[in-house]
RNA sequence: GCCCCUGUGGCGGAAUUGGUAGACGCGACCGACUCAAAAUCGGUUUCCGCAAGGAGUGCUGGUUCGAUUCCGGCCAGGGGCACCA
């Protein structure tokens, strides 16, 4: 006879990995193109391998994995692959301290994480598995990048770069500290190369408007991507410049305005420091000159610019403003001027632009108001204007503007586009309405070795010229070294010697690789088809698979990546490899994973290892263990290596195992908010994996020989859990799923309690216990299959159809209706599920309790929502 | 500066989307079992009050028979973007 498993707890490392070798043995995960069955196809964002897994990879995966064993259970067929987006810049900053190659850091990564994510029990297709790294993959991306080329969706144009005099290098963004370079200490330059561009922005149009139609995408992320399209409707306008002030072959200056209706306001101009105009007034100027110095040496990311104090400089150049004749308007050379938006030039408008203001402060400069509120007289709102006060740009009625005064802001707008339009000088326009964008094309190239290879060679007499298919893919070279700064493609001895395809003469290869955004925007295509060796895609997968059905991530993806992916595909569509627009019709974000942060007596940050909570009637104290002193609980942070607030999740599954960590990471928290990991947490997930198994445990014992079921409380608690753990499930709202769960296992423990049992209430019971089982089964696979296993269920659970709920078992005969008086509830009363509201309030007119509280007081209005709420007027 | 999100017990949160505020979990307290502890089981747990009762969803107005939910104003925290003309 064997041993009973119930009267032990429940083993979770010899079940995990008992059940981890059935999935992967009976390739249970492995997802057949022929499938019949409707699809599913569940993405999360793949892993950079960094080293090793962190929660924030536990709670993106865990959720798509109740996803995906929720829609196998309903009868999908399930994608759900995994891969590596495994180029990238830590890897060669690993190869330069150790000394090493990045794919060899790159590849012992890949397997321990591979490692982890396995032995979370993870529903995934694992023969589809690739990394980006791999020239089986990068070949196809060398290919379409060419295809790219040919259909006119790549151009090459200079642009800034950061560059460190240094090192001779280029450096990323976060390279640059405080306008240094972070080995050198150098002062960060602007360089201007030439590089590759992916033409985004000739689809800015097309990606705003169909943002409308993702409608399973978050407002959220809709909103942040429709901001960063940037969509302008604005003036192009030509000032003409006073010959005597401009430069030699200057006679005017473009501008770009959204608010021409303030044009009477204009008080100033401003070029960017890039600008021509800037460029030729800084040769005659030494002072300009090094102003124009002092602006290159800015990084060129955003933040740099944004944080930089605003200054501007007097080029001496005057323009004569269009609408006030006589009027010269001084034009500066200002900081904060980008050359990438609109003309790279504005005019400045103080009273009515914060920015403009401040600027008009800074270097004294007239300030006029020429909108006002529509209350004001003319005279009014002139002696209300204070020069010093925050510029109004409300929406008001136009006024010290000529021919625009009394008109509102649109009118205005209008008028001025008219005038313009049909004004001109040098036989064109002197205006014309345009639609700006701010979304800049996508510089793709990266002067750096672990990347993709750009695929094209340096003709002196051919130009740039493709590298032929049969050629690819461009492969890089294995003997490098990083001891040196720099790009190694560029110093390798041999590897960018190559011969032109053209006339073959010896030429150069382009030694730029691309941006790891490019991988990242059709892994999800490769996904479906990642065996066909001579095609990045097979249009018959694609047009089966793709959408993603839900993909999921983090938030700080909602803009770059998503939209890269949504041209991409877009590109792909048109040269062949695709054939839709949109890659991911849902989309869901998650929040973090956050922690409290401990410090030591001495100050120092303590990881939670080293700290002992206590509980205790004046709350909560932190202990440090090794010195048994007092610690100090700080605010809960995001885990981060700094503040050492990091929990491994290799720990928490060896000493909790996965089910009970995927579990805590799905309960309590709604899953787009961040989750507080605790301790405390963990233990209670852990302690209900052991109340199922002793539930499991008595319903097996107990109830052997039963089957079928009359109705019991324990039946209809069951079955309505069946219809709220689905719902919620379809919404992804797991903390509500988990709490539906334990409703019904405290049913369960309820029913057990009862005394006196028929063989009726036993098969209820035992009725429950299964239907629980299935109900946490994606969220807890090894601990259901256990279960199921002892239950007497046929196959896996992980093949089993979810239960059907039995809809006349979940209505009640009489339900029990709140009474408000005045809307404040003072009572209960029980009516028929389907009395009319007119029966309703027969009955509450006739309750005897009800009418004691009115006191006789006449009732004004008695008002019945059926099946809610009665509330009675007095 | 602009945009977005959030604010409910000691804590995480729930509330059928305008209809009983506090489901479920954590923590705490009381009790049972135990020589004892752990584990487990039962109970209590928004606040004030002995009670009847009253107050209560950041603050403040409003709409409504009825507001955590909708609208206006404010406060606090978090996030994103940015000198975007």
């Amino acid at each position: 006879m064997r041993a009973n498993p119930f009267q032990s707890r429940y083993n979770f490392r010899e079940a995990e990995a008992r059940w981890q070798k059935t999935w992967e043995d009976g390739k249970v995960f492995e997802t057949k193109t022929d499938d019949p069955r409707p699809k599913y196809y569940v993405l999360e964002m793949f892993p950079y391998p960094s080293g090793r897994i962190h929660m924030g990879h536990v709670r993106n995966y865990a959720m798509g994995d109740v996803v995906a064993r929720y829609r196998r259970a309903k009868g999908h067929a399930v994608l759900h692959p995994m891969g590596w987006d495994a180029f990238g810049m830590p890897a060669e900053n690993a190869a330069m301290e150790k000394k090493s190659h990045p794919g060899t850091w790159t590849y012992a990564n890949i397997a321990t994480m591979r490692t982890q994510l396995k032995s979370m029990g993870l529903s995934l297709d694992w023969a589809r598995e690739f990394a980006t790294c791999d020239p089986k993959y990068y070949k196809h991306q060398q290919r379409m990048f060419l295809d790219f080329l040919k259909a006119g969706l790549v151009t090459r144009k200079t642009s800034k770069v950061n560059w460190d005099p240094v090192d001779h290098t280029v450096l990323a963004n976060e390279q640059v500290i405080d306008g240094r370079g972070w080995r050198s200490g150098a002062l960060v330059e602007q360089r201007e190369l030439t590089q590759w561009f992916l033409k985004i922005s000739d689809y800015s149009e097309e990606l705003l408007s169909a943002l409308d139609g993702l409608d399973r995408w978050p407002e959220k992320v809709r909103l942040m991507q429709a901001n960063w399209i940037g969509r302008s409707e604005g003036l192009s306008l030509r000032w003409q410049l006073v010959a005597a002030t401009a430069p030699a072959g200057f006679s005017e200056l473009e501008i770009y305005t959204t608010r021409p209706d303030t044009l009477f306001g204009a008080s100033f101009m401003a070029v960017a420091a890039d600008h021509p105009l800037a460029k030729a007034a800084g040769e005659r100027d030494p002072k300009l000159a090094a102003f124009l110095e002092e602006c290159r040496r800015m990084g060129t990311s955003q933040a740099a610019v944004d944080t930089a104090e605003k200054k501007g400089y007097d080029t001496g150049i005057r323009a004569m403003h269009p609408l006030v004749p006589g009027l010269e308007v001084p034009v500066y050379v200002a900081n904060f001027i980008l050359m990438d938006y609109g003309t790279g030039a504005i005019f400045g408008c103080p009273a009515h632009d914060q920015r403009d203001h401040d600027f008009a402060t800074a270097y004294n400069l007239p300030i006029k108001p020429v909108v006002r509120p529509v209350a004001l007289s003319d005279a009014e709102a002139n002696a209300a204007f204070d020069r010093k006060n925050s510029p109004t740009t409300d929406d008001g009625v136009l006024f010290n503007s000529g021919f625009l005064d009394g008109l509102t802001v649109a009118a205005a707008k209008e008028a001025i586009a008219k005038h313009f339009e049909s004004e001109s000088f040098g036989g064109r326009p002197v205006g014309q309405r345009k639609v700006n964008f701010r979304l800049r094309d996508w510089g793709i190239s990266r002067q750096r070795y672990w990347g993709c290879p750009i695929p094209v060679i340096h003709c002196d007499d051919c130009g740039t010229v493709p590298v032929p298919n049969q050629d690819l893919p461009v492969v890089l070279p294995e003997d490098v070294t990083f001891d040196v700064p720099g790009n190694p493609l560029d110093r390798h001895p041999t590897w960018k010697h190559a011969n032109c395809p053209c006339c073959g003469k010896p030429a150069r290869r382009e030694t730029d690789t691309m941006d790891t955004f490019v991988d990242s925007s059709w892994y999800f295509a490769r996904f479906t088809d990642p065996f066909n060796a001579d095609e990045p895609t097979t249009p018959a997968a694609i047009a089966k698979w793709l959408p993603v059905d839900q993909y999921i991530g983090g938030i700080e993806h909602a803009i770059l990546h998503l939209l890269y992916s949504r041209f991409f595909t877009r590109a792909m569509t048109i040269t062949g490899h695709a054939s839709l627009k949109e890659p991911f019709a849902g989309l869901f974000t998650q929040g973090m994973v956050v922690h409290e942060t401990y410090k030591s007596a001495a100050g120092a940050w303590l990881s939670p290892v080293e700290v002992r909570i206590e509980a205790g009637d004046g709350g909560r104290r932190a202990l440090e263990i090794a010195t048994g002193k007092d610690a100090v609980i700080g605010s809960i942070e995001k885990m981060s290596k700094s503040r050492k607030n990091v929990v491994d999740p290799d720990d928490i599954i060896e000493s909790y195992g996965a089910d009970t960590a995927r579990w805590f990471m799905l309960s309590d928290s709604p899953p787009e908010r961040d989750v507080i990991w605790s301790e405390e947490g963990v233990q209670g997930a852990s302690r209900f994996v052991q109340k199922v198994w002793r539930l499991v445990g008595e319903a097996v014992d107990l109830l052997k020989a039963q089957s079928g079921g009359t109705p019991h409380a324990v039946t209809k608690a069951a079955h309505k859990a069946i219809l709220a753990v689905g719902d919620d499930l379809e919404r992804l709202r797991f903390n509500r799923c988990i709490a539906h769960i334990h409703d019904l296992s405290n049913s369960i423990s309820s029913a057990l309690a009862e005394p006196g049992r028929d063989t009726a209430g036993n098969a209820a019971i035992r009725e429950a216990v299964v239907i629980m089982v299935q109900l946490f089964a994606p969220m807890m696979p090894h601990l259901a299959e256990e279960c199921w296993k002892e239950l007497g269920g046929s196959g896996l659970i992980a093949d089993a159809l979810w239960p059907a709920a039995d809809a006349s078992l979940v209505v009640e005969a009489v339900i029990s209706l709140p009474i408000q008086i005045n809307g404040k509830k003072r009572g209960d009363i029980d009516v028929p599920t389907d009395a009319s509201p007119a029966d309703v309030e027969a009955l509450v007119r006739a309750d005897a309790k009800i009418m004691a509280i009115l006191e006789g007081k006449p009732i004004r209005k008695v008002i019945v929502i059926p099946k809610r709420i009665v509330n009675i007027v007095v």
